[in-house]
DNA sequence: TATGAATGAGTTTTCATTCAT
DNA sequence: CATGAATGAAAACTCATTCAT
């Protein structure tokens, strides 16, 4: 028997997670994981062959979570649906900026990279697709603007993720509200 | 007299945002930037001591240009504008983006720096007082929901501007078309 | 468990010492200290942060020898007393030399080397105040000759260890024969 | 007709003087000689084709000078011009530590350089020579304490030029004490 | 297996020197 | 001649990764 398990896989990637939203993919540094947890950073390579596998497996877990939870969505009723699924999004409101640097990751090095990436795109297709589903499902039953094209009402739900929670109000509350200022604007009611 | 300059102090900041724009502050190299001008990397350090300066004078050099366009604004009718300053947003929609860094820049070794860092902190604030003002004016004219909390209110006009713009659509009309959005809501009218 | 170490850090304060005098402050380069040791230039860095904690650490060490030595001199009669502050002062004669580029040392970058600095100025004043009483008491004595102001003794007495010994005679002998000189002069006996 | 003169070649060796003895050989840099002039610091190359030529030219100039006031010196009655030697060397005082750095010249690049080395180290030769007559003369005429091997009484002399003035006599008056005290030594009288 | 230590490739920064006006 | 600007070579320092215990 060797020494006792100095981190696991999973606080690795926790870790790396807060990590890699604080100071981006480029700031990113194993002394500062390593640093971050229990053990030491060469431990690390027990794990992982290099960064960037760390990074996309982050990636891919993060991604997974969103997509387990968008999927479990009960989609009968569309606008009902885009309420729940914007709620998702803001418990795992991270994994807008996260991935934002999947782009970064080197995958010239790792096959394992590689496949996480690729996992990573087409979850990406995945969730895109329910999403413009729902969108024109909402816009057939007669429920949004026609006025305006419905990429830009897409791209402005989406975009509510990243509104900053100045107030700290749950996540529950914070969905409605914001989907109440999407649906309703901010205009005279 | 001596000889002729081989990039000026503007080029070179304009190649600082769009790398500081593509690869984040710790992404940002030197080389990286001496390799898209015409000169060697050392001459550089002709106009800034260090890498800091630099990208404290980019930041600095954006955020008077925000500032400029800010204030130039007719502020007569509030919401109106509300819609301009939209717009100038827009116009300059990188800023948000690239000054989210400016608390990585290292003013322990540059005064420079430090002071360009201040007047960044400074114009923020500035900013901050311009764009409240015209909120609690909106608000007070009945302009605004009232079931709406005003930070949030503020906050999802903010944040439109990272909305991508997917059909690049011209900014003036792009604007006016993310304004109506805000305003008057994507359900149906 | 790990590797084992390519040089110990008192190695690598040895070969500071000695390249620190050949060569000064300001031509002491790590690529000269890493040449003369058997690791690799950056392995240094394992043991102090950056050149100025190197310095420092090497000049305190030095201070810490003499301190100690100096110290354990018996001080009953001063005159004895300063023939063996003699011997040690020229058994450690770099010290002297060394020591001149302390103020040297850019501190601004490192806790460590500013205190390793603060360790040496208090030091100096010790060995200041030891020297000082010694020479009063030998004063009061009647032992030295009145017509000479006493800082000028106590300087010609101090620098009498940067004297070049080219006779390569060996330590005692020739702090005793300094000694003689300076007590009794060079003229007619 | 050009410019007006930026500086002469001697203000030039003046600075150069002063900033080896500050900083040391290798801490003299040209930025700072021409920081401490009144032109540009590519106007130095008009006068010396790199840094060595400079340092090895201002070397020269001091040791000229010495020369000069050494071999200008009455030697009829041999302790009246060791004493008046004394005083010579005191006045130029530097030079003594300033020409220690001599052998730091890189003279490959230069043939300048490497005659004005030559010049430095024949100067060396004759000043030598002219001290150690002086002191054989001494001895024979029963002027020094035969119980002290010569070369020791040399050095010692020698070494008294480095002695620090910290009482700030002028230059007479202290030559006097040093060469009191060296004669008759510090104690009882 | 876990790790302390080593390290080379790469980055920032400095500086003597050259160039062109 | 004087100079402002450019520059390559070299120095200090960083960091992912490897090694040996």
């Amino acid at each position: 028997m060797g020494r006792k398990q100095a981190f696991t896989k999973s606080e690795l990637l926790d870790k790396t997670k807060q990590l890699l939203l604080k100071h981006g993919y480029e700031g990113f540094q194993l002394k500062l994981l390593s640093g971050n947890l229990v053990g030491a950073r060469s431990t690390i390579y027990q794990y992982y062959a290099n960064k960037d596998e760390i990074v996309a497996a982050c990636m891919k877990r993060v991604m997974e979570n969103v997509l387990r939870k968008a999927s479990a969505i009960d989609q009968t009723d569309c606008m009902i649906a885009l309420q729940n699924l914007l709620t998702v999004y803001l418990e795992e409101a991270d994994f807008h900026q996260l991935l934002g640097d999947a782009h970064k990751i080197n995958t010239a090095n790792s096959v394992a990279a590689a496949n996480d990436l690729e996992f990573i795109e087409q979850a990406h297709i995945t969730l895109k697709n329910q999403l413009e589903l729902l969108f024109v499902r909402a816009q057939e039953e007669g429920n949004l603007n026609t006025s305006i094209p419905l990429p830009v009402i897409i791209g402005v739900y989406f975009n509510l993720i990243d509104t900053p929670n100045m107030m700290n109000l749950p996540t529950p509350e914070w969905s409605k509200l914001l989907y109440q200022m999407w649906l309703g604007g901010a205009g005279r009611d």
